[in-house]
DNA sequence: ATGAAAGCGCTAACAC
DNA sequence: GTGTTAGCGCTTTCAT
């Protein structure tokens, strides 16, 4: 199974490698006349012709690959749906990505744009994991995007989830179904600052919609993980009956896990006793839990189509300020009327 | 930022581009004179010269990537992981990872694999990522491996997990705590049927080698996921105390999620009246449940490490048959002696 | 409508 | 030790 070449094409076909470059390449219109296109096609198939990309490559100066470099592919469940919308779009348009993790390490994160860089990639993606706020890369090719964090120094298109909003639409959630005394169980002040801040914001600006005046023991922090949602529930359950909440809305759905256990422990009903809103849509926690939880949805498929989209050029994008990529509500059981009827 | 090429770098250094690919690429040992290494050193960093790897490939016929094709990236947790594995020896020996997910369907695959090879990438990886038997797609290139499935007519160098060892090591684990009625809540059927019937297994080998004959009402199916492992519970519960067992090995962990369920809603303790061992290790649900659950690990990571150091020809594999990579069992908190000193 | 020839940027014999 | 030269397999003017 020896390499054929083009020239073989040729060979085959009784024509000169131009001819060959032309039929193959050049769709139906071009000015070949139809009889030697077909002797040609037929020659390719018949001697299993594949075209040499990279000789290709080197000659036309592209090379319809896209680097994409994460800090990590792997500690994440979001890195996937990310990947999942920048290979789709760059599939159905002939484009193939390179990947590298560079696991958050500055020197293998050079490395890593050097190597593709060096493979002369028509576009480059810098990604992140968590929504930040990052010094950009040094030898960034000029058709660079960042997924999910923003440059530093603007001059870069970006795209980041709108946070803001999907806190919004949780409290919203909440308050529509009849909810006045409504939590937020927050992540802890040294982890994912960004999207913490956020987050609170949105569910400061829905209290605000409704006439309610925050109360302050109503903001609770814990860690990130099932078990620092269900301490800050239990803080929150303790509280006498009168200022008690009836809904929490959680940083995550891991603490909105924590918040069920607590719930459950005590002999509370969701959503009959506490509605609980997450964030995130983590399929195997929000999908899986019972009652299955009504959460924010971060849009990481869709932001890794923007980015591949921006980085072939199929859309335009302001370098000047990154695009918030809205964050849906995914309704499911977990949201319910208060157990009874509440003043403030 | 025009474009620097090799001879620009042998102009600044006053010497042919012969003697500047020697020294860059010829490492210290080379027969070109320190001082002229000095010169040509410096040129290139001076006027910031990066070596342009496509036509460094098309003269050497070695690209420096490896082609990985998996069938879905994004729908499973553990794709992250295997990728990493492929991701960390690839870095780690200069060789770039180009990944296109094919979403099962085959004419992507042909396509995936046709662009792959015509990029000329030095091998490939053909990835499920659910332990199969597949049928290899056509044109591969002579360095293929298989990741997580086995290609129907051999020959092709192949790792998956070892599901029977797996589910010895953890019906092990629960008779080294004295449990001596344990059931195995099994998939449905209709699913991973591989993986449930070599699970199921080495289940069986254990209770043979304990000296226990199996209990067929402790043999239960049901969906996998969370209230499929709940029912299934509910019904192994629901067996009279004599023949209740004390002990259950769940085919996942989220099928071991929803057993916790059943547990709690009867108010029975996990693991004071019920130990429980799940498959999978799933971080998100394994890590977080209350308590942590024990449970087997699937080697993903190890499985794309594997792949990539055959793939890469740093490790001899024979095409005969697949290797078998262990799953090692996690020690969480799920498994206690049972309730109350048990007879057969 | 087709072919000849140059060259993409690099490496590797082979000369000197 | 270092330079010359000939390609790697393709595309693309420019002739014809």
């Amino acid at each position: 199974m020896a390499k054929i070449r083009m020239s073989d094409v040729a060979a085959a076909a009784g024509v000169s490698t131009a001819t060959v470059s032309m039929v193959l390449n050049g769709g139906s219109n071009s000015r070949i006349s139809a009889e030697t296109q077909r002797r040609v096609r037929e020659a390719a198939e018949a001697i299993g012709y594949a075209p040499n990309s990279v000789a290709r490559s080197l000659r036309t100066r592209k090379t319809h690959m896209v680097g994409l470099v994460s800090d990590s592919i792997a500690t994440t469940p979001f890195a996937g749906r990310m990947l999942a919308g920048a290979n789709d779009v760059a599939r159905d348009h002939g484009y193939l990505v390179v990947l590298v993790d560079t696991e958050d390490d500055p020197a293998l994160e050079r490395q890593a744009v050097q190597a593709l860089t060096g493979q002369q990639v028509d576009a480059l993606i810098y990604a992140r994991m968590w929504h930040r706020v990052v010094p950009a890369p040094a030898g960034l090719p000029a058709r660079t995007v960042f997924l999910d964090c923003c440059p530093q120094d603007g001059s870069w298109p970006a795209v980041v989830p709108d946070e803001r909003e999907g806190g919004l639409a949780a409290v919203r959630e909440l308050l529509a179904a009849g909810h006045r005394r409504i939590a937020y169980v927050d992540a802890d002040e040294t982890e994912d600052v960004i999207a913490s801040r956020l987050r609170h914001e949105g569910y400061l600006q829905a209290l605000g919609e409704a006439g309610i005046t925050p109360d302050p023991a109503l903001h609770v922090r814990g860690e990130t993980v099932a078990s620092g949602g269900r301490a800050a529930a239990d803080a929150l359950l303790d509280l006498p009956a009168d200022r008690r909440p009836t809904a929490v809305f959680c940083f995550n759905d891991r603490m909105a896990m924590g918040a069920y256990t607590a719930a459950h422990r005590r002999g509370l009903d969701v959503p009959g006793d506490l509605s609980i809103v997450g964030y995130d849509d983590q399929q195997l926690v929000a999908a899986e839990l019972d009652p299955p939880l009504t959460t924010v949805a971060l849009p990481h498929y869709e932001m890794g189509r923007w980015a591949m989209e921006v980085a072939l050029d199929l859309r335009a994008a302001d370098a000047a300020a990154p695009v918030l990529m809205p964050c849906p509500i995914i309704r499911r059981g977990s949201v319910g009327p208060p157990p009874h009827p509440v003043a403030d």
